[in-house]
DNA sequence: TTGTATGCGTTATCAG
DNA sequence: CTGATAACGCATACAA
């Protein structure tokens, strides 16, 4: 800046106006400077102006896992809407470890971000204590909790279980099962989805869970320890995302079974697959787009100042097709 | 640091060194130091160091999509390999628009970013222009070319796509069409085939182009109009990507045409269902995750300031299924 | 409308 | 092994 402001015959800080806010410069020099900033190539150094003014222009976002479409759709949409307002994400891969997202949090508050998104409602205890230390605005994305470290948007997961429940049981099933894999939130939909059958139908859920990642080839072995090991003939089975329940329909497929007569199937998530598979996907339908915007609304209205919701409850909603 | 210091009884300076190398301080000094950041919950503050030091440990990373599994992936490799290493991942979407790129290259270069990953090989002259002034590590990913503006890894998106007309050649098969969407790249792979291929089976290929992103909708919409408006019969669909590749073999399915015998179809990228779909998706295999992590070890290696070979082509492979 | 002085929280350099 | 001092490049408060 102060060789840009030499060549515009003006000091540093008028440099520093004429960028932050060109009103407060008159036209004149603020042309000058234009030209001496295209001539010089000068780019704004964002480290010495956030340690000068205590603001970053960073939110720090941390997802499981940013090849899940799930939570990628979520940071798109999150992103896209923070930087039409300026923001820019640090973005961090937690791997579902609770421990992980500890260090990855440590790592990022060094960063001195404005704000911190994080992915669900379970964190280390130490991690809660940080990020209350610091003050700033933090938002629990993908699901919901009574008591949040600050803001909270999402869903209810124990919810979502128990409406497929319901739901199956309203289709006329009376056998069912479960393939799980993944994190935590997914194994609270199978409890709940699990519960409410054996109360409502009065048998118990046979359940397949996998650690790790969801794939096509777990879906389908999900459906074959179902049959071979877990004695299951017929009834619905709820998977714990599209991408299984797609696994499950092409080894039904594969093993000549009919699909919804003798297995029927419900995913969730309701990617875009879902409705073009055969035959096509009954899931749970999360916006994803819809989350990850009010997630940085949120985080916006709190920067504003305003009265801010602590939580808000997007719900989720049952789109039944062709299989189940 | 000046008051983790005072707790310790050392200067702020000392605080510093057994942040960033503790075997310059003494054990009992450094482990009163430790002490006294546990109590405080002292947070370094990295922009000031990155200020003072000329050194962020950020690595800017520039993608088209990340909600695209190949992208997605390929940060994925690329940013497990970098923070190994210490360095953060500032990851912005371009949305496959250069004039968004040549933008987003500006403010990421105002965070000082100690190297810059971009996707593919076409940037602004603007773009190039402020690489190159930096001087920093640059590698552009998912494409080769003989004149990088420093690093770059990837493969012939030309060999592949002709690659894939003499295997169709190779298969039997005399007539052709593509299906295909988005980015240049794609269409730079469907020329080569088309032009491939008419030089060897004497016929010209018919084409769909869509803009934007691919999806299944649109690879059944694409064979529709394959075969209503471009007066396709038989023969194999070159698509560019999988995604497109498995709309056409279920719009197939639903007009009841006999995969591969009047219509073959062959994928790009090889994703996870490619192998489990029905019948099994022929496709064009690109080791993503190598991809990440070449590009990672080439920025590595020029931090190390060894020599560094400018171009680095991971190739790619053709994976004959059922489907051609 | 513009300029001066000062501080943001580190690291680098040089002494001791 | 430790400390004092000077940058790093900008924004803020205050003055002119």
């Amino acid at each position: 800046m102060e060789t840009v402001g030499r060549m515009a015959g003006v000091s540093q800080v008028t440099v520093s106006r004429a960028l932050s806010d060109p009103s407060k410069v008159s036209p004149a020099t603020l042309k000058r400077i234009q030209e001496a900033i295209a001539v010089t190539g000068f780019v704004p150094n964002a480290l010495a102006g956030a340690l000068a003014s205590r603001k970053s222009k960073l939110i720090s976002a941390l997802v499981p896992s940013i090849t899940n479409i799930v939570y990628s759709a979520m940071v798109k949409a999150f992103s896209d809407r923070m930087r039409g307002h300026g923001y820019q994400i640090l973005l961090s891969e937690t791997g579902f470890d609770p421990h992980e997202e500890e260090r990855l949090i440590s790592t990022h508050l060094s960063r001195r971000p404005d704000a911190i998104m994080l992915t669900g409602i379970h964190h280390t205890a130490q991690a809660r204590k940080m990020l209350l230390g610091t003050g700033l605005p933090v938002v629990e994305l993908w699901d919901i909790t009574d008591t949040p470290i600050d803001l909270c948007v999402g869903f209810s997961h124990i919810g979502a279980g128990r409406g497929v429940a319901e739901f199956a049981i309203g289709a006329g099933y009376r056998t069912a099962g479960t393939v799980s894999a993944g994190d935590e939130r997914a194994l609270r939909r199978k409890d709940a989805f699990a519960a409410e059958f054996l109360k409502a139908a009065g048998s118990p859920v046979d359940e397949v869970n996998f650690e790790g990642p969801a794939s096509l080839a777990r879906g389908r072995e999900g459906l074959r320890l179902l049959l071979e090991e877990k004695g299951f003939e017929r009834g619905v089975i709820f998977c714990s995302s599209d991408l299984l329940a797609h696994g499950v329909l092409i080894e039904a497929a594969a093993r000549g079974l009919r699909v919804p007569d003798q297995i029927a199937v419900v995913g969730f998530g309701d990617q875009d697959f879902a409705q073009h598979v055969a035959p096509s996907l009954t899931t749970v339908r999360v916006d994803r787009a819809s989350l990850g915007m009010a997630a940085a609304d949120a985080i916006l209205a709190r920067f504003e100042g305003g009265e801010t919701p602590a939580v808000t409850d997007l719900g989720f909603e049952i789109i039944r097709r062709g299989s189940a």
